[in-house]
DNA sequence: CTGAAAGCGCTTACAG
DNA sequence: CTGAAAGCGCTTACAG
């Protein structure tokens, strides 16, 4: 185990003082090229490099951005911290994550905030759903950070216009001719402080009404944002008596989890049922599901930009970025049985 | 934005030296009990918590761990990255993440292996695959790791065997009567280093060697872990003049990209073909796939016990642990037509 | 059981 | 353009 080099090591071997190898190697001005060069030299010989927690101590920044979403296991996470990572990495950021599952845990984590001080230079909210009240401490804490998927009062954010990514999908299969369309409903965190199941829910609505279509309640079901929650959601809604011919997700996860369990029940997709789905999942495609598209990854990496650039530029205004949803459509939609 | 409390703001308030306040708060012994209590009054009426940087510089230990993986975007890293979370926040720690995903950025990671240490306590390398005079680097930094889905010379390891799921995966084919049995296979990053792909080789060619069934070179097809690859393989299997009835695809990702794609071709799964997968995907049972389970996100969580085992005792021995694989049969297997 | 002091390895005004 | 020095906020022998 090398000891590494430090950066007394740095100057003495190169004859000046550790304020100037600092200088030198932070390109900061005020250091002569020559000597500058020398140093550069010096230190890759050495093969040093500061140590972090030294420069951060000292400095006040840290160089790390902290990413809290509900489970890092689900898809839409993930691929929000694949888009983080990519461009946190090329801007020599270190990506800390942390879940919060349950909301005893989003009390913990902001009872704690004071933490998180001298720990990351900014924070990316994931679907954190905290009410503005609970935030407070987050505010006062002064850690910029920039919410995805939600907006909170004071922060920027980047969110999808769920509502009316919901209303193209209802949309679609009233345009197919379906007239009795089911919705699968269900909350990323089983509590009730999430707003997205409310907007898409309105946007069912809204698309119902549209085309002057009754809401029945009967039709409405929920399940927990996860595969298992579309499968039960299904078997109920298909056992109606008057059942549905076309059914809205507000999850891709829920919609396949909905279309494996059908089969199972030997009800054909999309002949006998409809099935739309919300998000694009990687795997949709090979479902041949129908769905609203999120570029989830790269709002990962839009949020990113935008986080980087509170962290420089503290006085900015919040700015609310809101990325396009759209339609695509396969084959898990077609019109109703006749 | 107040400003947080300092080591010195409890001692001065409690009236008692800094050093008794560190010793107070981090449990260590010599402390007068009512001493103790004490401070932990006054610290938490301040809502003092140690700076981090600071901690860490002086103790020389990061209290965090930093994993690395070819992309988080995929689920298998997605499934190990939400394992690894849930030990360490239980444990205090944070996890730092880090793509890997292509041979460049190896190169450069180990490169630079000096910078990790003081900003992490010990590494989690998934999928890393590196050929050990690459990894001596590593070593000599001296920070502990331990490998997830592959065995590095000197490190601990979490492996499952391959060759064996691999090998069940076809017996279960030939036991249905298939005799034609197609591969495909695929590599996680775009270059040879990793074993995976070739120990799940061997394993199909162990079970036609075990039935007495000739290999055919025509059967294999190469298309990357993901989902296309598996589209795009099986689309050649299919057009071969004597296509196979059953076929092994060595992720569940590229089994359902080939499952959506027969489909798409007219092919019926598994009435003309049958499929099985590796991995157990989350969504492999709504799609009916008969797969071979690993357990991903177990796998995470164990081999973050390991390595703060580790942690603790650097002087232990390197251990290897396997994880059992175990088929899971669905729908995309039958019998072959006949 | 407790405190004074050195030290972790940097960065950054300040003075020159 | 450069250096001496203070300071970032802790931890940990060492002495008592």
């Amino acid at each position: 185990m090398r000891e590494r080099a430090t950066i007394d090591d740095v100057a003495r071997k190169a004859g000046v003082s550790v304020a100037t190898v600092s200088r030198a190697l932070r390109g900061r001005p005020n250091v002569a090229p020559a000597t500058r060069a020398h140093i550069l030299r010096i230190a890759a010989a050495l093969d040093y490099e500061a140590h972090p927690q030294a420069s951060r101590l000292a400095s006040g920044r840290t160089m790390t951005v902290g990413l809290v979403a509900p489970l890092f296991g689900l898809w839409y996470a993930a691929q929000v911290v694949a888009g983080a990572e990519s461009v946190l990495a090329a801007d020599g950021y270190d990506l800390l994550i942390h879940a919060v599952d349950t909301p005893d845990n989003r009390r913990r984590f902001l009872a704690n905030t004071g933490a998180l001080r001298g720990r990351v230079d900014g924070l990316l909210l994931v679907d954190f759903f905290a009410r503005p009240e609970q935030v407070r401490s987050l505010h006062q804490s002064g850690v910029p950070a920039v919410t995805v998927g939600e907006r909170i009062e004071g922060f920027s954010s980047l969110t999808i216009d769920n509502r009316r990514g919901a209303e193209m999908a209802v949309r679609h299969l009233i345009e197919l001719g379906h007239r009795r369309i089911g919705l699968i409903t269900g909350d990323p965190i089983p509590d009730d402080l999430s707003p997205v199941p409310d907007e898409r829910a309105a946007g069912y609505h809204a698309a119902l009404a549209g085309a002057g279509l009754p809401d029945d309640p009967a039709l409405e079901c929920s399940g927990g944002l996860a595969i298992d929650g579309g499968a039960a959601s299904i078997t109920e809604l298909l056992a109606l008596p008057s059942p549905p011919t076309g059914v809205f997700c507000m999850s891709d996860e829920m919609a396949m989890g909905a279309i494996g369990r059908a089969r199972e029940l030997g009800v054909r997709v999309p002949e006998d049922v409809s099935i739309v789905g919300f998000d694009d999942h990687d795997l949709a495609g090979a479902f041949g599901l129908t769905t609203i598209r999120q570029p989830a990854r790269d709002m990962g990496c839009w949020a990113t930009t935008m986080l980087l650039d509170t962290i420089e530029d503290a006085a900015a205004a919040p700015i609310d970025r809101e990325a396009a949803v759209r339609l695509v459509v396969r084959n898990s939609t077609a019109p109703p049985p006749s």
